[in-house]
DNA sequence: ATGGTAGCACGGCTA
């Protein structure tokens, strides 16, 4: 089973390069990342054509997020918990069936966090937007601790918005203060892979070079002037599975392309 | 310090 994760920034805007993407890749399993629209305002005809299973959680204008499957989707649930008065639309779970075992699938758009606002103390301004990554990712690892019971493979896959070794961007000094790299995010990161998560792509693939998003601006992607962001990691369940682990770098440099690219991994279920 | 690009949706926020 293929499954992958695709920031696509847009849907309205960018069901051709979606269509093109799926027809050459065939993924059996994809989860989108900011989808920038409402369930009902959502162009399910590209996927649904395609024989692919549609569930989204959207959001008017930001965020929003979904999971598409060649195969069923059960158990599909919406939001992280444990913030009820968290609007957001970040966070989606399905559960899908192979051959042989059943796959647990974490669709997740984690909080950018930039302005990093500190106060005098240098701890996270309550309100701010980086108090929010943190918060989110503290959520995140509570729900975590409650899938790790789980005695079936897991695969927590999106865009994490982390940056999790200077070697997984281009100019890591221009990120040293960034939210997407300052220690605190990086160590709510580790804290999570610590209870048992496999990097899929760094199961596969050692050193540097090797980037998910390019920014729009400044010729980021012709100056390969990237950062490794999107993620897809695995419960040990699901790393004893672990075929490959890729990033499909070309797509960044097709007609009308999203700023991040879609990472895979093929899976023995 | 600013501006550089893009999406959504039509003003300004988000990234």
């Amino acid at each position: 089973m293929k499954i992958a994760s695709f920031n696509i920034n847009g849907i309205k805007a960018r069901s051709a390069a979606l269509g093109r993407w799926l027809d050459e890749a065939q993924p059996d399993l994809v989860v989108l990342q900011e989808i920038k629209s409402t369930d009902e305002a959502f162009p399910r005809e590209v996927i649904e054509e395609r024989g692919y299973n549609l569930e989204t959680h959207g959001q008017k204008g930001f965020n929003g997020v979904a999971i598409l499957s060649k195969h069923p989707l059960e158990d599909v649930t919406r939001g992280l918990p444990g913030d009820e008065s968290d609007t957001q639309a970040r966070w989606i779970e399905a559960t899908v069936g192979g051959p042989t075992h059943a796959l647990r699938v974490c669709g997740l758009y984690l909080p950018n966090g930039n302005p990093v606002e500190l106060d005098s103390e240098g701890q996270p301004k309550g309100g701010g937007k980086y108090a929010y990554k943190l918060d989110w990712m503290a959520r995140m690892e509570a729900r975590l601790r409650e899938l790790m019971a789980l005695e079936m493979p897991l695969a927590l896959m999106g865009d994490y918005n982390i940056i999790p070794q200077a070697e997984d961007a281009t100019r890591p000094d221009a990120w040293r203060d960034d939210a997407l790299f300052l220690l605190p995010s990086r160590e709510a990161f580790r804290r999570m892979i610590n209870l048992g998560l496999t990097d899929a792509f760094r199961a596969c693939t050692s050193g540097p070079g090797h980037y998910t998003f390019w920014d729009y601006q400044a010729g980021a992607f012709e100056r390969n002037d990237g950062i490794r962001i999107d993620h897809i990691l695995l419960n040990a369940y699901a790393a004893d599975l672990l075929i490959d682990c890729r990033i499909d770098t070309e797509v960044r440099a097709g007609e009308k392309p999203s700023d991040h690219v879609p990472i895979w991994a093929e899976l023995a279920l």
